[in-house]
DNA sequence: ATATTAGGCTGACACAAAGCAGGATCGGGT
DNA sequence: ACCCGATCCTGCTTTGTGTCAGCCTAATAT
């Protein structure tokens, strides 16, 4: 079955095992493919009633805005992600979304999501697993801000990212295609711009990582590793909860 | 039913209507009750195929550890929190937990979990929607470490620390008894212990709150709201998704 | 061709928060 | 009665990061 292999299919399946009725139902979700151009906003804060999004390629974020018009990203999104889970899952979006390359997405209704745990109960579980993943990603990010210089928040986003990028078969260990601005990496990293170029000069001349012309290279992955104090742990999603919610 | 008035019981009916064979189910959560001495850590980061607990009374606080002996609270939870959700989600515990008062807590295993979920398909529905409100209080964590100066972040923590415990019913509008340490504020706001009195003096002096003698109180709410740009929407949890899953 | 814009880059200066050092207070244990 | 550890509090110094101001380049529009 084509669906199979989507990577939403693939992400939930890691930790729940879902029959095939199950799929069927997921593959719903599949229904509404919409695109969209850079900068589009997906989500609103304040929204009430909005939809969520699974995104297929491309890159999105999740940010939320301060009254005197800072920006703090939430979190990036690449292929087999939701988008906005919480905006849908709440009556009103508690932050916003938007995309960062052109996209490609599936749009998922409220109801669409209130169905399938009816018809398939267990996605429910899938789906709290896989929030519960997104969440883990966010602890960490938490710690990266609250006690990591400016230094070590950048090399331990970008070994996550790179993590996260290789998962989705896309990059390798020496780097990844990376098309976000500084403005970008500012934003998630709870700095300001001109001090992320500060930051990517210095780790670029202690040759630890270089991101150039759309492109990060990871120059020495130990040395960064240790720096980030970086543990891929809390992304691993390949194993399952012993045992698996059986068929 | 006795167990329809635990904390946990009222705050997962909230967000999805249970019928009674469920909350019969949800029942079991609280077969193992357990106390804790403060300081005494119940989840060890890294520790595998751990137990969860929900707080019945006191405070418990879950954070990282970092490799120079920083730490990063990521939240404190009060009566009727899940404390280690993700511990039994996943095989690997990715964070630590420890009382922070002499606490009172049911065990809940990975099996009981998994079980209910088996038996009662509409919890697991229930606990994803209130990981997802724990997920919206994170993120507001996080956009205050990213993007708010050490004044407005101890104001945001406290205002919200204030409006959680009136939803339990502990504090009112004028303020809450308050078991944390300087160094619990400076740890869950990534703060040094020393800047943490710092703050609090200068929010005393200005007349916006007193924190003295374990007792918070907010002496300029309306100031302080200001000041924290705080909006306490993402809490509330008193309108469940409309409509609710049916029965 | 020229203007415009977005993004990258840099130096000088200011300021918020950390680090250091140490004193005050209080409660519990012997 | 005394000590001891935990917590709270403070002044001084240092440093990491923000702010301001501006230049450079590449891409796009006119």
């Amino acid at each position: 079955m084509l669906t199979l292999h989507s990577p939403l299919t693939s992400k939930l399946s890691a930790y729940v095992a879902l029959a095939n009725s199950d799929l069927d139902i997921l593959a719903r979700f599949h229904n509404r493919r919409r695109s969209f151009k850079p900068g589009h906003t997906l989500i609103h804060e304040g929204q009430k009633n909005g939809s969520a999004f699974v995104l297929a390629t491309g890159w999105a974020c999740s940010y939320k805005m301060l009254p005197d018009g800072e920006r703090q990203i939430v979190d990036f999104q690449i292929a087999g992600d939701f988008v906005g889970l919480r905006s849908i899952l709440f009556q009103t979006s508690d932050h916003s979304a938007e995309a960062v390359t052109p996209i490609e997405v599936s749009e998922v209704l409220a109801s669409d999501l209130t169905d399938s745990f009816e018809q398939a109960p267990r996605l429910a579980a899938a789906v709290l697993w896989a929030a519960s993943r997104d969440e883990a990603m966010m602890v960490e990010h938490l710690v990266n801000l609250g006690r990591r210089t400016a230094d070590e928040r950048m090399a331990h986003f970008l070994l996550e990212l790179g993590a996260r990028l290789r998962i989705v078969g896309i990059g390798d260990a020496s780097g990844f295609d990376c098309p976000l601005t500084q403005y970008h990496l500012a934003d998630v990293l709870g700095l300001s711009a001109v001090h992320v170029n500060r930051v990517l000069r210095h780790l670029r001349e202690e040759g630890l990582l270089t991101f150039q012309k759309g492109r990060v290279s990871f120059d020495d992955l130990d040395g960064l590793t240790r720096l980030a104090a970086f543990d891929p742990e809390y992304l691993d999603q390949g194993r399952p909860f012993p045992p698996p919610l059986s068929l």
